[in-house]
DNA sequence: ATTATCATTTAGAACCATTCTAATTATTTC
DNA sequence: GAAATAATTAGAATGGTTCTAAATGATAAT
């Protein structure tokens, strides 16, 4: 029962799988099943997990496995910027493994979804905010908040049926 | 004892204040001596206080002011758009009531200082985006994350006093 | 003024995501 | 296979935020 790759052959995932481990490798940090389950279930999603949803994730395959496992590896997976992790304050952070390199959300602010933008926003080359600040710029965050489409379809027709009332 | 601005005639930070209290009229809520405190306090700070911060300055004029009453009108605030939460996820939320409407942030990961980028970033017009994603965007965050110039600095000595020994 | 009504404030409990701890279990190395 | 190191665990601790129910304060009408 060798780990076949969950990711269609060539395809992005797949390659951003491998680059993931050979990063915890590099690490010198051991790629273990639990971890590898972990990446999958993390890259597998386009929800922007939160750490119990990674977690019942993870529990799937290997039941009983430790809240505290899934954030020693998210630690370990921010501190070689693998992961972006988007914080939230009222409710749990999200996590996001699948692009490498910063780039824009949009936030459902009722449903509290998180979707990537797919084209990129035009800001400041980090180097020259560098520059003009005098901070090391290593990370841009931008998000766009609001409502999704289907949120603002739902509280309609609550309204509608307000009306009648 | 009536109360005095606390800014300077004309000045920026005096309208906001004005504008401020303003809107919590408009809200229908009271514009209480500790509430009237708390935007004084927020607003003639420059370091993005948090909640706690703020209580701080507020019990410094009203001892004994309770933590639930500086985070109900902070809820209040958001509600009107006064105030903008910048969200953490592992420390204390930090509160910029200066500019009304979204602005660039540099954070330092370090000393978790945040400062105001004075100078507008490009992004997509909220519209734009909203007409291309179907959203409905009300709010944009764009923060800029890095090491500012005083801790790169510190780390420096830091690192020249290892070497030494 | 007096009462009734409503908003504000309060102390402390509850909540919950995250981090820490100390013990246990795997894994690697020699 | 013994020793050393790393990973994992359950549960406690932490800390910012929210909730609760009671107390206080302000407001308006009579």
């Amino acid at each position: 029962m060798e780990s076949v790759s969950p990711f269609e052959r060539g395809s992005e995932l797949e390659s951003r799988l491998v680059e993931m481990k050979a990063a915890l490798r590099d690490k010198g940090v051991a790629v273990t099943r639990k971890r590898a389950k972990l990446l999958e279930v993390l890259l597998a999603s386009d929800r922007h997990p939160s750490a119990s949803e990674i977690h019942e994730g993870v529990c799937a395959a290997y039941p009983g496995t430790s809240l505290a496992t899934i954030y020693n590896t998210i630690e370990i997976l921010k501190e070689t910027g693998q992961v972006l992790e988007i914080e939230f304050s009222a409710s749990a952070n999200r996590y996001d493994g699948r692009i490498p390199v910063s780039h824009p959300h949009l936030v459902c602010l009722q449903c509290e979804k998180v979707e990537d933008m797919d084209y990129t926003v035009p800001h400041y080359p980090l180097d020259r905010v560098s520059q003009t600040t005098g901070y090391e710029i290593v990370r841009l965050r931008t998000d766009y908040y609001g409502t999704c489409p289907e949120c603002q379809e739902a509280s309609q027709l609550l309204s509608g049926e307000r009306g009648r009332l």
